[in-house]
DNA sequence: CTACCTGCAAAACGTTTGCAAGACG
DNA sequence: CGTCTTGCAAACGTTTTGCAGGTAG
């Protein structure tokens, strides 16, 4: 968590960029989450923070070029979360088609299959994977077994 | 190509809805371009039919909720291509981070791997797995090859 | 002190909707 | 004929931008 922020003030350092309670009042909503949310749910968070909303957009534009943040646009809306930071270079979303959950899955030996089917294709085409972007959808356990139950 | 239009047309009787010209063009485009379009290019190739923007936004939320198109969320913008239709279950798009192209890795080996992979995830979770937005992001061949030559 | 950053409000953008007119079956 | 569909323009929500003032380094 702390060396998050050390990690992050060096980086923007080497790029000119001023630190600001603006910027890492949304870099710690991402932390805490260390899971995908929308614009709107970061501003609610800090908006106590004196930041206007075009803070937020400018402060998550600016992170993705860093490499910091990544988005994840799922039919219409658009999720932020932190990329790298060591802990999960790669992970999967589901989404629920019945209750349009979106959740994680989160078990590291399916995102290792999943790294290494990348790798795989890598190699194959002759291009450079540096990220992925997985989304499956589906029902979920729980709406699976309410819909079976009702035997429609 | 026709096996197709007859295909939708039964779809579209069964579930009471009425077939036009601007629907048939929507879906013509599609057909032919068989990779994965913005709305704007399907306006475009079709805007003389006497279609208006409206009505392909209209055609193609319709042609989504039958399963006969699907929407690929991919950084802001949103693709349309056609989906099943027997040909491909599923197949990955690679974008590449220098010269934006977008992409679909069509090799038939990968795929299957991928719908192997999606499998094992749907039975380890416990859920149902029905699709899958797969993007890969990084370099494409000769934006690798370019930015090598330069040594940085 | 200078460059960068911020909030605000306005503008731009993509998408959706209400409505009256039109077309399919 | 009735119902579903269309084009248009207005409405809508989200994201971006210009600008004057503020702040970090």
């Amino acid at each position: 968590m702390e060396k998050y922020l050390t990690w992050y003030k060096e980086i923007i350092k080497k790029n000119g960029i001023k630190n600001t309670v603006q910027k890492e009042a949304v870099l710690n909503v991402l932390i805490k989450a260390s899971s995908h949310l929308t614009v709107e749910e970061i501003y609610q968070q800090i908006k106590d923070v004196k930041i206007g909303l075009a803070t937020v957009y400018r402060s998550l534009k600016l992170f993705e070029d860093l490499g910091i943040a990544k988005e994840i646009p799922m039919g219409g809306a658009r999720y932020y979360e932190l990329k790298l930071f060591g802990k999960k270079p790669l992970h999967i979303h589901f989404k629920c088609m019945n209750c349009n959950a979106m959740t994680d899955i989160d078990d590291t030996e399916t995102n290792l299959d999943y790294i290494r089917l990348n790798q795989k294709v890598e190699h194959k085409m002759g291009l450079e994977v540096n990220d992925a972007n997985i989304t499956l959808l589906g029902l979920c356990k729980e709406c699976r077994e309410k819909l079976n139950a009702q035997t429609k």
